[in-house]
DNA sequence: TATAAAAACTGACGAAAAGCAGTTAATTTA
DNA sequence: TAAATTAACTGCTTTTCGTCAGTTTTTATA
């Protein structure tokens, strides 16, 4: 039995949250600016246009921009030789490259690239510093996305050190549907590798999970189209690890 | 051969600070307040003493401090069922339990307890998130120290998922010897058990890899006593993984 | 629409690392 | 200072998971 779009069933989202890989903001930032400083910023990036499977920014170059995600959905990662570690989903909303205000170090922590076609606004980070220096109440807002990213970072670092491969898939389906397609039904844009990437896993290995998890009921999949048919078991499996 | 307090020739920070489990600051946020400000911390915190192995707080528990370590050497850790891991050590002039400024969730998102005698500041929450709200200098600073710790535990997750025993082990040892001890000769705090919950591997495979490591000539080790013979060596393997 | 290229998948194999059961050594504590 | 408790260590077994070497399917490209 397969449900399309169907009403959400979905896992209690606080219990889900602490595993969970996407990332994303209720949070108004730019609310709290005042008009000038709006102003500013606009003055101060410009949107672009990204395709699908495009490069953002490269891990390791020097940081010149924060960006605004206003759509798409991108991943955060980290490259060093050959292995690669998917730090974060990111949706729409999203406020990314925080992490390169930091006096003593002025490169860019992690990589970014798209996974659809975004929209993506750059701004300047020196302006963004000025804002962060001058408005209190501003730089209080950042400090809490600052920190509702480091409480994910901290369940995702959890789940990838301390689970097996059983939960660590569990994690991230049950997470793409709260968080990303808010649905149980929905289409993967991450191929298998980047699954793999994702959850600290080989290519062959995702592949495997998922195939054990279609034979016992669990998920339904057909290349990218995925159905969680038995969430309450999933969730359990999250749980035992 | 044995060195007993070397002169330092441990490796470059850069090189190691990536995959590094401790924080140390150097900045000092406390100069940026103005004097009544100043005033209002030293009113609303008190400096406790800590003996060795005691719990300063616990996870899940609903935050009312930030933590500042006068002196001492703290573990900030992450425990669910019987699993447990060290995100990171910390040192004298750190400041600690920053993650629960966060408007959504006032519950700590991580337990920390002592290793050695310590003396720790507990900031009323409350007032510290007035200052961050009222002195701008001040939250901007806090965002760098914010930043700097994220940088860290990427580098830690890095090396976790990424890299197998020898290397994890390798990063670990390093660490310890230029950021905590600064010297290639230390005492090891931490039990085996500590060593495995902080690389993500069982105490046995702590033990395993350490008798490795002495047999190769890396280290030397008697039960407590540490000292880093082959630090090019270690550093070859932290980077080969 | 044919061809090339990239993903998805499969099975066999072996390496890495955890678990177990027990011993020895080092600390506590009575 | 002896007994009890905890930590460190050892060898063996088992599990987990990655690697390799393919085939099949899907997607992109000419």
């Amino acid at each position: 039995m397969i449900l399309y779009f169907c009403q959400m069933n979905l896992p209690d989202e606080s219990r889900v949250n602490n595993h969970c890989s996407i990332f994303e903001f209720e949070q108004s930032w730019f609310d709290l600016l005042k008009d000038d400083e709006k102003q500013l910023i606009e003055e101060h990036s410009v949107s672009l246009a990204f395709k699908k499977g495009e490069t953002v920014c490269k891990q390791g170059a020097f940081a010149s921009h924060i960006f605004f995600l206003e759509e798409g959905l991108v991943k955060v990662y980290l490259e060093e030789r050959n292995n690669s570690l998917i730090l974060t989903l990111s949706t729409n909303h999203s406020l990314l490259g925080l992490s390169s205000i930091f006096e003593g170090n002025n490169k860019l922590p992690y990589s970014i690239s798209t996974y659809t076609d975004s929209k993506i606004r750059m701004i300047d980070i020196q302006m963004f510093k000025q804002l962060l220096k001058q408005n209190s109440d501003f730089s209080f807002r950042i400090i809490n996305i600052l920190n509702e990213s480091t409480a994910q970072i901290y369940g995702r670092f959890f789940s990838l050190t301390q689970k097996q491969l059983h939960g660590r898939l569990a994690d991230i389906l049950l997470c793409m549907a709260t968080r990303i397609f808010k649905s149980k039904t929905f289409e993967l844009p991450l191929s298998r590798a980047d699954l793999g990437d994702l959850t600290g896993m080989s290519t062959e290995s995702v592949i495997r999970m998922m195939k054990e998890f279609k034979d016992d009921g669990l998920i339904d999949i057909q290349c990218k189209n995925v159905v969680l048919l038995d969430i309450a078991r999933l969730e359990r499996i999250s749980n035992f690890g």
